[in-house]
DNA sequence: AAAACTATTGACCGATCGGCCAATCAGTTT
DNA sequence: AAACTGATTGGCCGATCGGTCAATAGTTTT
């Protein structure tokens, strides 16, 4: 055959990183090949290479891509104003709960991510953190958060079990709640509790 | 070289499950190769295959046996006793938390169960769960425990909170904390304000 | 219009993959 | 003592791995 020129090779990188991803998160970086990737975005293996280099930039850009995507995610949730009632976070909260739930990909890459010890992941970057705790330090002045303990740890908290939930609710609902397996409904059960016992147990006293 | 006999055919079987489980869990299924599991454990790859069958059912069993113990520590939890008193929890709670602590391949190993979906996976058995369940239905009843919560979620929460801790603490601790890296205080701090808000937000009210 | 550039292909490379097989030898059974 | 069983080895297999390279053909630059 001869090449075929799509005349926008922006295009085919896009699609090439499209497969790419959604082959890495179902498999893993070892357990997936180039020559999938190849046929799913629908090119040749050395054109892969033309635009990349090599599997392992490859693998960086889509850690990338997911990094930038998560981050303006967990920064928005964080930026949002509550001017000293610390329940005016929930609704950021649950913005960012359904946010994962929509995005099944991203929480597995997430956990990819952790699994490599990236140092470009999420919770290794200060700024991302920084920006939660400046924000809990002045609640906690404020008399809006109790201070007898670390803002970091409560942001911890909080997206571990959001992250957590959604990388094992599937393993989970089937055996816990008796309920259907794809029940929407579970999620949103599990947010409420989660909700009643987080703000109830970061209350000051 | 002749076949060298050790009269110790349990005993190889033992080292060959050793090395694959420090493999498998450094570099996942996929990023593990048979020749590394047979240099590390200083057999030929024909001897694993001899034992074993294929690579798919020696990582199984790998997993089995992590599986056992970690049922067996999330059993020792959740089973103890508490009459009434739901702080009496506290301290089974700071033995699982401990338990994770030294055994950083059991951390990295319930990840990556949880990435492949394994039905096998601790949260996907009912017993497990079951039984912490009751318990904490036991304390609804007795007034200890918060009764407009599903006690899977108390559960959930808190193991969740104890194993994202140890899968991401490595590089959360970098940027947040700003103490040093390796300080084991760390993880007592975290638990102690994980506790406080816990328990805190998990009182009846 | 000639030259340079680049997106794209198919053929090919050595290395390594998981797995198989025949041979060897120690221990056990007959 | 002969036969059998099972642990262990090295050699080998076809398939696939990531990657390279020359050729081709549009596009852009000169």
């Amino acid at each position: 055959m001869q090449p075929i020129r799509t005349n926008d090779p922006e295009g085919t990188r896009e699609a090439i990183l499209d497969a790419a991803k959604r082959l890495f998160v179902e498999r893993g970086f070892a357990g997936t090949s180039m020559s999938e990737v190849a046929k799913l975005s629908g090119v040749t293996k050395s054109l892969i290479h033309h635009h990349f280099g090599s599997k392992e930039k490859l693998w960086g850009e889509v850690k990338a891509r997911s990094f930038d995507e998560y981050a303006a995610l967990q920064k928005g949730m964080l930026l949002t104003r509550k001017g000293g009632d610390l329940s005016l976070l929930t609704d950021s909260i649950k913005a960012y709960f359904d946010f994962l739930k929509a995005d099944p990909q991203l929480v597995r890459m997430m956990s990819l991510m952790f699994l490599d010890g990236d140092e470009n992941c999420p919770l290794a970057q200060d700024e991302l953190i920084e920006l939660g705790t400046q924000r809990l330090r002045e609640a906690q002045s404020e008399g809006a958060l109790r201070a007898d303990v670390d803002p970091a740890h409560v942001i911890f908290i909080f997206l571990a079990c959001a992250l957590h939930w959604f990388e094992t609710k599937k393993v989970f609902a089937t055996s816990v709640t008796h309920k259907d397996l794809d029940a929407p409904a579970a999620d949103d059960e599990f947010l409420g509790d989660f909700i009643k016992i987080f703000f109830d147990g970061v209350r000051p006293r």
